[in-house]
DNA sequence: AAAAAAG
């Protein structure tokens, strides 16, 4: 089996291997057409197990002759940047250098007004306004119209930023904060440039960790498309099984990972015309067993002139140091502190002692005040079920979301929460990325979460679109040991935190994490 | 380590 070369990009030295790479740079590749990544070899041959969205990288292999072929594939395979609409800076260049320099001087000043970092070779000026969208790149009226009447007043730094650059057809990587408008960062430009609807196939691919994720990016995508044809799809279950999927027409198609390779494999999907491609939630996408059915699906959009792009709040600098390496003339964008919390956000630590103290925590939490829409995060599955069961005969109404139901039961969930039928959901991780529901006032951490960028994407449930939020989230004894990862971001966000808690040591998140007993006030007696 | 991805 050949070596993945999506693992040796990690360990990849440049300067340190020029001499090696040279050397192999003039022969023949095997490879034909350029790829995101190939052979994700997950499982590797001493049987260890890595996984890059979690930062593992527990094997560094030396660099051989295979990986600097595949280095030099990535290399050659170099595209030229489109710059039909974005080439004012080149002309200015012609006009005088004098007028560039000052441009690059104005887009500097733009950058850090908006706290906008941006790494990478000729990056297009950020924009400042939706008038500028309409009288740099020609944004047609409709999508104009649209905006307005969504109430899109300001472009976010992420949109200042991203949107020229996927305008001029660079690849880039952008890393936001929850809440800050990522999803039209994308949306947008490949609106624009797909122009209107047309026989040619499926022109962009989009792809999310969760189908509640892909049905809310569709839904929106279609409220931005409106007034113009365009076949936007989401994949369903639903449309998968009909005859005629083969036939059909879609110019937009937003998915999960693995339907979108099952359809590939069995040839109901064509994906060798796709001029764009998005992994929303990157490094969720970039996990251990999503990241294969991902790489096939970057695999089948063998498009060479294709432009993918990545978009997330968190990006761990192992995905991002991989991405690097196979990405064409990457661009990477990050908004404010890289894997940071919305600023809008009140944090909140609370400690109940042992577990049994959480579900009275949790009630007089409601007692003293319930202001819904209230999100109760909790670790797995099970615990949803029992807290759901626990609360249920609460004066609440309280609703539970979790894996083990159904696509409609699932639907349902959000959709009643959404409407405001539901006051309080317990959730697990399912719906902690991406999801934006209108005006969450607090989220709740029951169970403590399993990562700083677990933390972060759960309470970016609230602080949305410049609104204000709270986020509370319980500890015990067991949970104190990792409680310095959470207060990091914490006080990175502008929280204050307790100083004993500053001064604990700074602990990495374990694998093993504390075994918690059932949620139950029955039990409780027993287990003692 | 668990959750999620789906047949």
């Amino acid at each position: 089996m050949a070596d993945s070369f999506l693992f040796s990009g990690i360990s990849l030295d440049r300067k340190r291997f020029a001499k090696d790479i040279s050397r192999f740079k003039g022969k023949k590749d095997t490879v034909e057409n350029p790829i995101f990544l190939d052979n994700v070899n997950v499982e590797t041959k001493d049987g260890e197990q890595l996984d890059v969205a979690r930062g593992n990288k527990k094997r560094k292999r030396k660099l051989n002759e295979h990986d600097v072929k595949s280095f030099s594939v990535f290399k050659r395979c170099n595209r030229k940047p489109k710059n039909e609409e974005d080439d004012h800076q080149e002309s200015e260049i012609s006009q005088g250098k004098k007028e560039y320099f000052r441009q690059l001087e104005r887009d500097a000043l733009s950058r850090k007004k908006h706290n906008i970092h941006v790494s990478g070779s000729n990056i297009p000026s950020p924009l400042e306004s939706f008038v500028e969208l309409k009288s740099r790149y020609k944004c047609k009226s409709y999508l104009l119209r649209n905006l307005a009447e969504l109430g899109f007043r300001e472009l976010t730094p992420i949109q200042m930023q991203a949107i020229p650059i996927l305008l001029s057809g660079r690849e880039c990587f952008a890393c936001a904060p929850t809440g800050s408008g990522k999803t039209f960062a994308f949306l947008c430009p490949i609106l624009m440039r797909l122009k209107h609807a047309s026989k040619d196939g499926i022109r962009a691919v989009i792809l999310c960790p969760t189908r509640e994720l892909a049905a809310q990016t569709a839904r929106e995508c279609k409220k931005l498309a409106k007034r113009n044809k365009f076949y936007i799809k989401l994949m369903t279950k639903q449309l998968v099984k009909s005859a005629d999927f083969s036939k059909l027409q879609c110019d937009i198609l937003i998915s999960t990972p693995y339907r979108v390779r099952a359809a590939v494999r069995k040839k109901k999907l064509n994906l060798s015309r796709v001029e764009f491609l998005v992994l929303d939630e990157s490094d969720k996408l970039f996990e251990l067993g999503l990241v294969k059915q991902v790489d096939s699906v970057v695999k089948a959009c063998s498009n060479p002139s294709i432009v993918r792009s990545l978009f997330s709040a968190t990006l761990p600098d192992t995905v991002e140091e991989l991405a690097r390496t196979i990405m064409h003339d990457a661009i990477r964008v990050i908004i404010g502190r890289k894997n940071s919390a919305s600023e809008c956000i009140k944090q909140k630590l609370v400690f109940v002692g042992s577990e049994e103290g959480k579900l009275l925590a949790l009630r007089q939490c409601f007692a003293e005040s319930l202001n819904p829409p209230v999100l109760v995060f909790v670790q797995n599955k099970e615990r949803a079920k029992q807290l759901h069961d626990e609360l249920k005969f609460d004066d609440i109404r309280v609703d539970v979301i979790h894996s083990d139901l159904n696509e409609i039961q699932r639907e349902n969930a959000v959709d009643n929460f959404r409407a405001g039928k539901t006051w309080v959901l317990i959730a697990t991780d399912v719906i902690a990325r991406g999801m934006d529901f209108k005006g969450i006032n607090c989220v709740i951490n029951y169970d403590f979460p399993d990562s700083s960028a677990a933390y972060i994407h759960r309470i970016g449930r609230s602080g949305r679109a410049g609104r204000s939020g709270e986020a509370i989230t319980l500890y015990t004894e067991a949970d104190t040991r990792y409680l310095r990862n959470v207060a990091n971001v914490m006080t990175a966000s502008g929280c204050e935190v307790p100083s004993w808690i500053m001064s604990l040591p700074k602990l990495k998140w374990k694998k093993h994490r504390p075994h918690r007993h059932a949620i139950s006030t029955k039990l409780k007696d027993e287990e003692e």
